[in-house]
DNA sequence: TGACATTAGGAAAACGTTTTCCTAATATAT
DNA sequence: ATATATTAGGAAAACGTTTTCCTAATGTCA
C-alpha cells in the first residue's frame, strides 16, 4: 500500500509537503507540485481515510438508521439522503434496526465508535434512552418525520395535510367516511394524520362512526386487515381514508375481495404518494409528500448542525394533494 | 473524550492492559479486570473503532454499491445485507450510483479511502474499469444477479425459472406469448430471462411473432409503454411473460388501460416476487427470487473471501414459480 | 532447593495522516 | 546595504489503538 511517505519519497519531498498539496492547505511552489502529483499518479496512491479521520476526529460518514429499509417510503428518503452526502463529500453508513429499540440503540454505540459526524434517525418512537445517548454523546442528530421540540426534524404538516385529503372526499360529496389510522401510541405523523381526519369531519358537522375506523401499522397487510374488519362490520361507507399508501393498496385489495369496486362502490385516499399510487389502477388520490426532498433537507439540516451554525428546529416541507382516479364525485 | 489511556490511569494499569481486556486477547487476573471494567462502566468509554481500524488495517465494513436503492427489489436485498453484515459485526457503507458508471468508480475508490473491508455490487453493467479496479486494489467483491466467471456472484438461475414460467403459460394453453424483456447488451439476467423464454418457445413448437416482443429497462413505466406498443400493433395475444415484476405491473396497468382484463383477456407472468406482488390485485403469477437471502448469502460469501477461504465462485439460489391470479387456464 | 517454564502485565513502536513549530531563503522597505 | 516581513518547506508530535518484545513474579519438576 502506497502511503504519503512513500509520495513523499518519490518526489523528494517531506510527507507534510505532500499533505499539504492533496488538501490545498498551504501555497506549495509549481515545481514540487509538479513533481508530487507525477509520483500520485505514477503509483496511484490515494490517501487513507481511516488515518485521515483518526487525526481530526470527524469521519465523513452520516449515520442512517430506520426501522425498516426495504420499504419503499424509506429506500426513497434514503436515496436522497445518499445524494445529498455524496454531493457534500460525506459517505453513509446504514442500519435498519427492524423496529427493534434494542438495536436501535446498539447501533448508536457503533456509530459512535465508528465516529460518524452526525446521525439522521427515522425510526417509530424516540425513546427515553435516545434522549440519554444524545445528551452524552452530543452527536448531531436529525429527525425526520417528527415534530418533536427537544430535537431538529424535518417532516411535512401531517396534521394540515390529512385534514385536507379528508376535506376535498367531502367536497367530493362524501359523508360516511372511515379512517384507516396508524401508531396513535406515538406524539408525531400517525397521530397528527388522525387528527387532520377528525378535524375535517368535525369542521364540516360530520359524526364519525366507531365502526368505520381501524388501527393499522402502516403495512399493506395491516391496512388489508383493518378495511376487513371494517367491511365486514358495515358496508354502509362512501369513502376511507388511509394514514399511507401501503395500507390504502391494502384497503383496496380488500375492497376488490370483498366484491366492490373503487373508486365506484369506495372511494380511498392515501398518503404518501409512493412510487406505485400513479401505476396501479385504478391510480391512486393520495397527499404527496417530497420524500426525496426531506432526505436531502435532513442532511442539510444535519450539516449546519455538524458545523455548529443557526439553524430553525422544525423544518416543514411542502405537500399536496395529488388527485387521481381512486375517489370519485357522488352524486346526490 | 475518554481514551484507552484514561481508563488506563483510573484502574492503574497499562493501555495494553486495557486492550487485552477489550479484545480478550490474553489472560487478564481477575482484579485487573475488575477494575478496568468497572473504570468502564464509570466513564461510559467506547473504544475508537479508526483508530482501531488504522492499525488493524480492516474497518469492519462493507461497501455496498447499487444503481438505484429506491427500487424496491434492491432495498430488500440490501436489507438481507445489512442483517447479516450486522450478525458478524460489520457495518455497512452504502452508495447508490443512479445508474452513472462514472460515479460508481468514484464510489469505489471511496470505499478504498475508508479501508472497507469488501464490496457487494449490483450494478446494471460491469465495465472494465471495475476489472481495472479489482486487478489493482484486490479488493475482495461479490456481484449480486450475475454470473459473470471473472468474478464470485451469487444469483439465481435466471435462464431455468424464466424457462419454467413460460413453460407455466403453455401448461395453461397459452400460444401466443409475449415478452417484454431488458438489458441485453448485458451478459447476465436481462438476456437470460429471455432466453429462457426463447427457449420454453422452441421447445414447445411455438412460433414466436416479432410483434409481441418489446424491450423494457425494468422500470414500471417501461412496462407499460412495451404493453403498449404491442397492444396497439396487435391484439392477438393471450398472455405475456415480463422480465420483472414492475414490468409486469407496467403492463397490468396497460392492460386495463386499453379496457382488456387480467386475467381474463390477457395473462401475465412476473419475475421477482416483490412485496406489492402478493397484495395487489389481481395478484401476480411470478418467479419468487429468495431476494433478501441473496443479500445474506454475498455476504456470507464476502466475508469468506476476506477471510481467505476457498468458496465456490458461482452461487445458485433456489427459485420458484409463485402461482397466484394473474394467469388464467386457457380452455381450448 | 535449584533450574527452568509459564504467566501477567508494562514500555514503546507502529499504523498513515495532519499540523504546529521552526528555519532558511527570498522579497520588501528604508 | 541593512533590517524586517514574508514565504516554502521540513521535523516531529499528535490522534487512539494494537502488538511485539521484555521483565518480574510465580509455578513446576527433579
Amino acid at each position: 500500500m502506497t502511503t504519503i511517505k512513500d509520495i513523499a519519497k518519490i518526489a523528494h519531498v517531506s510527507p507534510a509537503t505532500v499533505s499539504r498539496i492533496l488538501n490545498g492547505s498551504k501555497p506549495v511552489s509549481a515545481d514540487v507540485r509538479e513533481r508530487v502529483e507525477s509520483a500520485i499518479k505514477k503509483t496511484g496512491f490515494r490517501p487513507n481515510n481511516v488515518a485521515r479521520s483518526l487525526i481530526l476526529k470527524r469521519s465523513s460518514t452520516l449515520g442512517v438508521l430506520m426501522t425498516d429499509i426495504s420499504n419503499i417510503y424509506y429506500s426513497k428518503m434514503i436515496r436522497g439522503i445518499e445524494q445529498a452526502a455524496y454531493d457534500n463529500g460525506y459517505a453513509i453508513m446504514l442500519a435498519d434496526s427492524n423496529f427493534d429499540h434494542e438495536m436501535e440503540l446498539k447501533y448508536l454505540d457503533l456509530m459512535q465508535e465508528k465516529c460518524v459526524d452526525g446521525v439522521i434517525i427515522c425510526t417509530k418512537e424516540i425513546p427515553d434512552q435516545f434522549d440519554e445517548f444524545f445528551r452524552k454523546s452530543k452527536m448531531p442528530v436529525v429527525f425526520t418525520n417528527r415534530k418533536n421540540p427537544k430535537y431538529y426534524t424535518v417532516s411535512v404538516d401531517n396534521y394540515k395535510m390529512a385534514y385536507e385529503a379528508v376535506t376535498y372526499l367531502i367536497d367530493n360529496g362524501h359523508e360516511k367516511i372511515g379512517c384507516i389510522y396508524a401508531h396513535l401510541e406515538d406524539l408525531d405523523s400517525g397521530l397528527d394524520r388522525y387528527e387532520g381526519y377528525k378535524k375535517a369531519m368535525k369542521e364540516r358537522k360530520l359524526k364519525r362512526n366507531p365502526l368505520l375506523e381501524a388501527e393499522g401499522d402502516f403495512s399493506i397487510e395491516s391496512g388489508y386487515n383493518a378495511m376487513n374488519k371494517i367491511l365486514t362490520s358495515t358496508q354502509d361507507i362512501t369513502a376511507v381514508f388511509a394514514a399511507c399508501d401501503e395500507m390504502a393498496f391494502g384497503a383496496i385489495s380488500c375492497i376488490i375481495d370483498h366484491n366492490l369496486k373503487v373508486p365506484d362502490d369506495i372511494s380511498v385516499i392515501g398518503y404518501d404518494d409512493i412510487r406505485y399510487a400513479e401505476y396501479f389502477r385504478p391510480s391512486l388520490t393520495t397527499v404527496h409528500q417530497p420524500i426525496y426532498e426531506i432526505g436531502v433537507k435532513s442532511v442539510q439540516v444535519l450539516l449546519n448542525l455538524v458545523q455548529k451554525k443557526e439553524i430553525e428546529k422544525r423544518n416543514l416541507m411542502d405537500a399536496s394533494l395529488k388527485i387521481r382516479d381512486s375517489v370519485r364525485m357522488l352524486s346526490k
